[in-house]
DNA sequence: AAGAGTATATGTACTTCTTACACATTGTGT
DNA sequence: ACACAATGTGTAAGAAGTACATATACTCTT
């Protein structure tokens, strides 16, 4: 931005400058039935009939970048205080066949027992993360990177929690874990690094109705809820 | 994007929503007299009078967004085949005191050796990265971002040596690793780490010209380079 | 030419982390 | 009461990380 002055941005130079549009897409994931899900619509573009694309809006002139990812989830999904992460922008020149539109992404994580509205975006709908084969726009690839950024974080961060009730066992904790990552993992190995991470508490209670033996339930440490805004400074680095 | 239908791109919204402009600044890393240093210009704003601020320039209509870094980087360096990565965008409402201007930040990694042409801009200068204090717009935060992204980056990957010449010694390399992660490092744990990654050829050549017990050269293994075009596939975990 | 100065080159013991792996226990359902 | 299914737990071997000291090669000074 060196080389903007104020008057360029005023005058000629407006009419040239201003015809970007910019827009935010948020890849929405929760956990349901074992499996890693992300939140699609139909898309609306006669170009992509019949195809599904993430949520996304343009960018209000009068909202920050962030606070527009925000309001995307809050419009479809009634929640507030949800885990939002920046991933990336794509700025291909014919990413949108309709015109020049630079798109940020975003990943969030939702816990789908809070969430009961489903239905009332009757467009929306939940798909295995691993069965998406082809979405409109660039919208595979935004999935893609926005996946990989995940994989790469649950490694480092408590932010799994944002996708499972406020009460878990170990064994849910795991089932999640490999759903994210598309491995499995040993079970003695896994609860001994979770402890070793200092990142649960033991509620001292059983899992009830589970036809097999119960398991403990544990949750977050408080002081590691992470829901709600972005912008996380002084990381404690979570493998290290 | 899902809600935008091409009607919408073309009537009553277009005002309103062309109303963001967009740039991209670019953080130019290079390393000289053992030192991480960034370049920066003097700012142009009467508002930052006396300040300096990242390199950029908005977006052309005409261009993608990763275009547009490497221009600016082409016309303030000259360099074509430059290390660049896309780290973070940058929208609050109020980070450009003449109008609404949402920017994406690369970093990019260029050797000094091959770029005489410091002073043929003038206006630019290098700093070390350790001693800016304060520039224009959010620049400084900018910079930060993309420094805490380089130091995570050159753990894992080897794009160090984009600030490195051609041929170089072990002393040298650590040298440059102490100065982008701000630590030292215990030199024969260094060397024993960074042979085992098994990223460099022996070139068979001593230093020469140095007042001491002249080191060995060694140079990248020409399959690991990586300058030129940004999105790596099939990355190399080099921790691991 | 000798000696001081400076940086290179190299290996080992200790600790920590990672991985592989088996058996007794506790609840449900028939 | 018995089969079933999942929980809960420890140890040994290998890999990776850390701390640390001495001999060597070249330059510069006198």
């Amino acid at each position: 931005m060196a080389k903007l002055k104020s008057a360029a941005l005023e005058k000629s130079s407006h009419l040239e400058y201003f015809n970007i549009a910019v827009s935010v897409d948020c890849v929405i994931f929760a956990y349901a039935e074992k499996a890693l899900k992300v939140l699609l619509i139909q898309s609306d573009l006669e170009e992509f009939a019949g195809m599904y694309s993430l949520l996304g809006d343009l960018v209000r002139p009068d909202e920050d970048l962030d606070e527009a990812s925000y309001r995307v989830l809050r419009e479809r999904t009634d929640l507030h205080d949800v885990y939002l992460e920046q991933v990336h922008t794509f700025g291909n020149l014919n990413r949108h066949p309709s015109g020049r539109v630079i798109t940020t992404a975003y990943y969030s994580l939702i816990n789908l027992k809070n969430n009961k509205l489903q239905l009332t975006h009757n467009e929306l709908s939940w798909h295995d993360v691993n069965k998406v084969r082809k979405l409109a726009f660039d919208h595979k690839q935004i999935l893609d990177t926005c996946l990989q950024r995940l994989r790469e974080k649950v490694l480092e961060q408590p932010i799994v929690f944002n996708l499972l009730p406020e009460k878990f066992s170990l064994r849910e904790l795991q089932d999640l874990y490999e759903a994210i990552l598309g491995v499995e993992l040993d079970r003695r190995n896994f609860r001994k690094r979770i402890i070793l991470k200092d990142w649960l508490i033991d509620l001292n209670e059983m899992e009830v109705d589970v036809p097999h033996r119960p398991g403990k339930l544990y949750k977050l440490r408080p002081s590691l809820k992470r829901n709600g805004k972005l912008s996380v400074k002084s990381e404690q680095k979570l493998t290290a």
